[in-house]
DNA sequence: TGTATTAAAGGACAAATGTCCTCGAAATTA
DNA sequence: TAATTTCGAGGACATTTGTCCTTTAATACA
């Protein structure tokens, strides 16, 4: 808990009281590896925070190849953010790919934060603004990286992941292929 | 002012008495031409509806070119959203590719609206959701489709960008060169 | 334990895209 | 109007990336 009123903490001051009062409304829950936490297909009627753990997002394009758009890793929150907000079904599956320990809401619950508390309803706000965020820095790594540079970038900004996640997933998160993927990582070790 | 309360009522119920109320803190503007609502390296501090006209957003990469990043079209919002957001020098410029009518509302005066009111309050994280809706959907677009994927989808959502924007900008928007747009542009007219 | 399955690396060739260039049309300016 | 500049189309070749395949190692399973 500590680490998520620490998050929360990051967002926007929130006083203790406020923390307390609202924070039973988030429940514990194990994830274990290859489980999944939201499915294509179905509404993502939860967000969670990521005690423990790492998740993959990924999506099936048209040739039905899965494609990993996002690796979700300990003290931030995973949702399939789309689905969850619009209430309509998710064309996202988020999977552990590790033993995982999530704190979650659903969001009716959320919803009710909103009503009862602005400092809910402000984090709510951030959040949403926050997302959008990162959603831009990765579409402006995609489209002006090469699959080098986006490797490279992997490698600085989130190391674990590379140890974690198939060469597959790592590839499709780059947007690259498995060959070209060896072929970068042939090229850095030398 | 008719069309802003439409797109306002499309995001969340706005009464009439809410909207007049409010609706004096945003600003009438005439953007000419080539003039700019945002400026690299200074802070945003506006977001604009665009009432008529058409703006474009673009960075310089590495190589100091223009990338162009997002088409902003009538009856929709504009802004550096990130360096509004966080209040932080903005990475992007904002251009007008056509003589353009904006309404205009400050940050300050934004903030104080989310105080005042909550069903603001609501419009702004409902405004944060579908940024980051949008720029998700741009995303995987970047990342899944070819060249000509991506020009056949411009051509056939936002064909009017085509007439308005030159081809520099439309193929840094694409993701590939003005060669490869020239090439694609080649292929469909066959 | 031995067999089957899956995952990663990398060879060979094909396709897509980029770089650099020229040409001509259109727009701008003297 | 004539000269100059800008912009878009496209040729030639280089580079990058993808496709398909084989080999090897690791993992799962009967």
């Amino acid at each position: 808990m500590e680490n998520f009123k620490l998050f929360l903490n990051s967002l926007t001051p929130v006083s203790d009281g406020e923390f307390e009062n609202y924070s039973q409304y988030f429940k514990d829950r194990s994830l274990p590896k290859n489980n999944y936490f939201a499915v294509q297909g179905k509404i993502c009627q939860e967000v969670a925070f990521i005690k423990k753990g790492t998740l993959r997002t990924y999506y099936l394009n048209e040739k039905s190849e899965e494609v990993t758009s996002c690796f979700c890793t300990e003290n931030n929150l995973t949702t399939s953010y789309k689905s969850f907000v619009s209430q309509q079904p998710s064309e996202l599956s988020i999977q552990a790919i590790e033993d995982t320990e999530l704190l979650v809401i659903d969001y009716r619950d959320l919803q009710n934060l909103y009503q009862k508390s602005s400092v809910w309803q402000n984090i709510g706000r951030i959040i949403a603004e926050r997302q959008y965020m990162v959603m831009e820095q990765y579409a402006n790594v995609l489209c002006n990286e090469t699959a080098k540079e986006k490797y490279l970038r992997l490698l600085k900004e989130e190391p674990s992941i590379l140890n974690k996640a198939s060469v597959n997933d790592i590839a499709s998160y780059l947007g690259v292929t498995r060959r070209t993927l060896s072929r970068i990582r042939k090229e850095i070790t030398q």
